[in-house]
RNA sequence: UGGGGUAUAGCCAAGUGGUAAGGCAUGAGGCUCUGACCCUCAGAUGCGUAGGUUCAAAUCCUACUGCCCCAGCCA
């Protein structure tokens, strides 16, 4: 992240060489009205890597000027995420701590004859904005008296007025190209208690308004957000030179990020909650960070993967494989792997004692001795993938078994298939291998080499568990299904569920109720329990049941 | 058809006048008791298009074109 270099942190560079600025402060804003998504990711690491790249600080500010919109609830949660993702701010504040000042800034505004209070109800003041091409009309009430304006607004704070009688609005200029400086509204009436503020406020002011101000009172030097709010620039500009603002904050916009198929909405999130399509915010098919921790995410595989990713003005689109990528990156190393087979073929190895089990040692991380080792059971029958096995080899980059053919089972015997069964349909039901004992794992044999290595579990011992494969829970939005109902854009492909056999080690491990993703064949098992993952050796073809 | 952005390989992305970094994905090969990991190699005669300036242009100029954003009393 520090290392690569954006322009974002050209700018910071820049204005500190200039002197610009002599530390840098910045803040994450997020308002409190559902759980962070890994598009968050990009905006709290750049938002907190780089302020401490230069030795700067980052507060974590919850923008709850709405109080109809938010809640507690996402108050702690937010901040939970935030900590498991490994970042602490310097200053957990909130938007409405700043209430009184923001009223005081726009009373300035009132006796400067930039802001008046309006009459004219949403609907008309929607009408009088003007289009994309044309101008909108002043309003009738834009010229009224500065002592008419106070008395007003006064009057607005002290609850004589109705939600939505009166707003004020900045007198700024009505046929700017700009529609943003088309006079916006700065406050409106909501007869709502805030979560913090309570009664104390009948009036709230609006993003437009308080943003600028909040940043210029933390002392926030650049206050980064995404692309969508540049067309606010000259009005987040406005509002600090206006109001007079002692420290000069400047806003710089990034692109955002997204995950081809994902996709990251609180509206659709908080709907599929709703409807009971998703189980809550934690369902590991929601792209929340919550979810994906469920899944087995790592806060670091979510941040090596944002970093990677980069940053610019473009709003990009990432294939969700390079998340898997930097998961496996993350986690190769730190964990142990284990066997499971998902679409079990049962083998029978004729020549070994029936009713014999030896236990073979296996490496926990064949790249990480520190990791230790444990004992899986070997015996006269076993289950392998479904996929490890072809009757005829197609060619000789076939590395797995096929009749006449050899393979190591993983940390025990060579074993050559030297019967297929099938039943009355034709389908391979079973195996009847024989093994050659002079190649048990670890004693050194080298006399030949076999076609692959495959793994395996073995029947008597294994325990049957569910596998769940998840797909994303919402489709893309496309042109074709755009105006669908939300129902009819649900990825039926979103949770699979197979039966299949994990080795004994697992016993204890909570697998049924876990969750999981694939990556090349391998097999994540998330457990919130436990802090470690599980990773399964060699866990094929799952990928392409995995469709989109 | 107003304004503001943006355009470098399939996806990201560096590059700020001196002859196209890097990652993911892909293909070929090597290694392997995980087809993983690891290693090697392959990749844009080219930087949206067309012109221009220059000894030299992805970088500067001009004109086009595509895509994104803006008409909440949401943020």
């Amino acid at each position: 992240m520090a290392e690569t270099s954006n322009f974002i942190k050209t700018i910071m560079e820049n204005d500190l060489k200039a002197g610009r600025v002599s530390k840098i402060v910045t803040r994450f804003p997020p308002e409190p009205n559902a759980y962070l998504h890994i598009g968050h990711v990009r905006a709290i690491m750049t938002d907190f890597d780089l302020a401490d790249f230069y030795g700067g600080t980052t507060n974590l500010r919850f923008d709850d000027t709405n109080p109809t919109k938010e809640g507690e609830e996402f108050v702690q949660g937010i901040q939970d995420d935030i900590a498991w993702l490994g970042y602490k701010p310097e200053h957990v504040c909130f938007g409405s701590d700043y209430f009184d000042e923001t009223y005081k800034r726009c009373i300035l505004l009132i006796k400067k004859g930039l802001a008046y209070v309006d009459d004219q109800s949403a609907e008309e003041i929607s009408a009088t904005r003007g289009t994309l091409t044309e101008g909108g009309k002043d309003s009738p009430w834009r010229n009224r008296t500065i002592e008419e304006n106070l008395d007003l607004f006064t009057r607005m704070k002290n609850g004589e007025f109705k939600d939505g009688e009166k707003v004020l609005r900045a007198k700024i200029d009505m046929k700017s190209p700009n529609i943003n400086m088309r006079d916006p509204v700065l406050y409106r009436i909501l007869h709502v208690s805030h979560q913090h503020t309570k009664d104390k406020w009948c009036i709230y002011p609006m993003y437009d308004i308080a943003h600028p101000l909040q940043d210029s009172i933390e002392g926030v030097t650049h206050s980064l957000c995404t692309i969508e709010f540049e067309n606010h620039r000259p009005l987040y500009d406005w509002c600090i030179r206006e109001c007079e603002m002692p420290h000069v904050s400047h806003q710089i916009e990034f692109g955002k990020l997204s995950i081809t198929h994902v996709i990251m909405s609180k509206r659709y999130f908080k709907l599929m909650i709703e409807k009971g399509v998703a189980s809550g915010f934690d369902d590991p098919r929601l792209p929340t960070l919550r979810g994906l921790r469920r899944r087995g995410y790592t806060p670091e595989a979510l941040k090596t993967f944002v970093a990677d990713t980069g940053l610019s003005r473009i709003n990009s689109e990432t294939p969700y494989e390079k998340l898997d990528y930097f998961l496996m990156e993350d986690l190769k190393l730190k964990t142990n792997r284990y066997n499971a087979v998902i679409h079990p073929l049962k083998v029978v190895i004729t020549n070994y004692p029936e009713g014999q089990i030896e236990y073979m040692d296996v490496p926990n991380n064949v790249e990480n001795e520190t990791l230790g080792s444990h004992k899986i059971p070997f015996g006269r029958e076993v289950y392998i993938e479904k996929a490890d096995f072809i009757e005829t080899m197609p060619n000789r980059k076939w590395k797995r078994l096929a009749k006449d053919v050899e393979v190591r089972l993983m940390h025990a015997y060579f074993i050559k298939c030297n019967e297929v069964i099938k039943d009355k349909n034709g389908e391979i039901i079973e195996l009847r291998c024989t093994y050659d004992p002079a190649t048990k794992s670890g004693s050194g044999f080298e006399g030949r080499k076999p076609n692959g290595n495959i793994h395996f579990v073995e029947a008597s011992t294994a325990i049957s568990a569910e596998f769940r494969l998840f797909g994303p829970l919402l489709q893309d939005e496309t042109p074709e299904n755009k105006d669908l109902p939300f129902e009819e854009k649900l990825n039926p492909n979103s949770l699979i569920k197979v039966m299949g056999y994990v080795e004994p080690t697992l016993k204890d491990a909570p697998i049924e109720s876990k969750y999981q993703f694939v990556r090349n064949g391998y097999y994540c098992v998330d457990t919130d329990s436990s802090p470690a993952k599980l990773v399964f050796n060699r866990i094929c073809e799952l990928k392409s049941s995995f469709k989109f």
